[in-house]
DNA sequence: ATAAAAGTTCGATAGCTATCGAATAATAGA
DNA sequence: TCTATTATTCGATAGCTATCGAACTTTTAT
């Protein structure tokens, strides 16, 4: 991978806001995946199943305005760490595990 | 770790610029610390070997203005990805591979 | 159809950042 | 001590970023 990309990705890290916002997502992947892993699921596009609700979850969390919300998780997704997908009034986001895997064997 | 520290660590990383010149030192200890694999240290405050005339070397790579290079080591080192020390006319830079290994758990 | 809730887009702004050149300081060698 | 090399600091600047509130759109429920 370019080293731009990872550069992207690390900026898309580099706010302690978004980081937060970012771990709150993938914590929930990681519990979830565990207590749900017997389902069959397509890997390559889904890796861990949705955060379900994640806008509303994340403002009930963080005093963040919805619009500054709505701009970070936007910056995650642009940086690709993140797919997200309205569902009716649910907004769902999953974490992209393969690019973090690429990102951690950069300094292995 | 804090989250902030980690938000630290990949602000550092997040200029691609300054991610080149972390990766060219990371590399450099990588192929080093092989060769030298023999030699005896203290593993805690020298984890590898030092990369000797950094700024030297960064210099002759990429075209940027000294200033330049030296507020990037300086950032570097302000998030304690790298440590580094003049020696003479030498200016020498090693990784602190214990925070990597931090970073990288983070996504374990 | 109307209202409520959820999320996006827009425009503004204060503050940060990457970069430069010039001036300065530190070091080594003659 | 004088000079060349090397690195730091300073001041400036153009551009980016985190954040907000207000206006708007989309969706669900009544």
């Amino acid at each position: 991978m370019k080293h731009s990309k990872y550069a992207k990705v690390f900026k898309a890290l580099s706010s302690e806001q978004r980081l937060n916002i970012f771990l709150m997502i993938y914590n929930y992947c990681q519990t979830d995946s565990e207590t749900d892993s017997g389902t069959e699921r397509d890997h390559h596009d889904s890796p861990c199943k949705c955060m379900e609700k994640t806008f509303t979850k994340v403002s009930s969390i963080m005093t963040l305005s919805r619009s500054t919300i709505s701009h970070h998780l936007k910056e995650l997704q642009n940086a690709g760490l993140i797919r997200c997908e309205r569902n009716g009034q649910s907004f769902n986001c999953s974490v992209n595990k393969e690019l973090l895997n690429e990102v951690r064997t950069l300094f292995d």
